[in-house]
DNA sequence: GTCTATAGACCGATAGAC
DNA sequence: GTCTATCGGTCTATAGAC
């Protein structure tokens, strides 16, 4: 039944050729895979996620799996392209006449979101298995350079504005904006049910770029 | 056996009647079982931690590390209770006469040492089986108390003096401070080996005290 | 000689992989 | 659905302290 090929040719005559009814099947599958990682990623981690898991939450055996992805440090690393590529899409949604300190803001502020709505897979701990792996795959190293190389560009521009200090290296202040994307303290206040998700991330941003101590 | 308890009255009659020879080499042991887990939790987290390396670390069998602790969930619990309590030292060392908000900086510089120095056992994500006896370990829980309200009252403090923003709550400043001793950009910036251990600090505590924003 | 603590083999469960 | 490795945890023979 592979055969079936040139079902509907489609008027639009992408580089993309056909997307094969089959290739579609596969593509929708390979997504809710990736969601169902990263959801886990998000709520435990890449050690205590097991790949059991993923297939039960996708709803699929476990050796469907290994179709799509050679181990659980690929699955995870799918995860992570993931997010980058969403990040980026982000950063390209930005109006061009805000100015650099408002879009990191604005980048710091929905980052924050995606923790708190549970989608934002953690960083594996310094010599984690799935650090080898993300360091070979030239997807998830492309992004996060590309990712990283733009909100630098914003970083020199709103220090050079005047609005980010001058006195923080650059690396430094980029650093700080990834670590507040994973920021424990964002788990600590939601869990005080105290806060809502606006307040958190109010606060969370404000401690960011203003710092604890009084003005 | 039992009946030969006077053996050595010794001159100083404590509550904490014989050190007995024995029971100093158990403590020793003790000790070195806590340090080694420190040390591994500092760099591998608790999921990735085995059981086999503490032992291995220590240099004794596994099964002597159950004499001691009955779980691997208890030997981190153990690691847990020491960082707390080295760290309510260094709270009951700083100088009375300094400021709240002094205090605060030490206790941030402090702790971002140690964690610079491997010795800061990172935090269990959110659903980890380490939580579960966290939250039943007595010692654990009233030295987190105590060390939080130390904390705390110095943070009101500081705040009734103007020196930390009255806009945050409490509790933020609290979990920030806490997050800060785990912050990743700390590895990051020591990853990159651009800055010393002290430039790092230095940065860190600014950003955190200061924010990212120019004055 | 008695008793404790140790070392190292061992077990059952489970995870990753196919 | 199966295979294998590994992990947390246990068991037992033994060495050493008293």
């Amino acid at each position: 039944m592979v055969t079936t090929t040139a079902k509907r040719p489609s008027a639009l005559a992408h580089a993309t050729k056909k997307p094969s009814f089959r290739e579609q099947m596969h593509q929708a599958r390979e997504d809710a895979i990736v969601l169902a990682v990263n959801k886990l990623l998000a709520e435990k981690g890449f050690e205590s996620m097991t790949v059991d898991e993923v297939a039960n939450e996708v709803g699929i055996a476990k050796a469907s799996l290994y179709k799509h992805f050679p181990s659980k440090e690929h699955l995870a690393a799918a995860a992570m392209v993931r997010i980058l590529q969403r990040t980026q899409a982000f950063l390209r949604a930005l109006p061009q006449a805000d100015s650099a300190a408002s879009k990191l803001k604005q980048v710091a502020r929905w980052t924050m979101g995606v923790h708190l709505d549970g989608e934002m897979p953690l960083l594996p701990s310094e010599n984690s298995s799935l650090r080898a792996t993300l360091m070979g795959h030239s997807a998830y190293l492309d992004l996060l350079t590309e990712v990283s190389d733009q909100l630098g560009e914003w970083i020199v521009q709103a220090q050079a504005d005047g609005a980010i200090s001058r006195d923080i290296p650059a690396i430094v202040v980029l650093y700080t904006l990834f670590s507040r994307a994973c920021d424990p303290v964002l788990g600590f206040m939601k869990a005080t049910g105290q806060f809502s998700h606006d307040d958190i991330v109010e606060h969370v941003l404000r401690t960011c770029f203003d710092g604890l101590s009084a003005r």
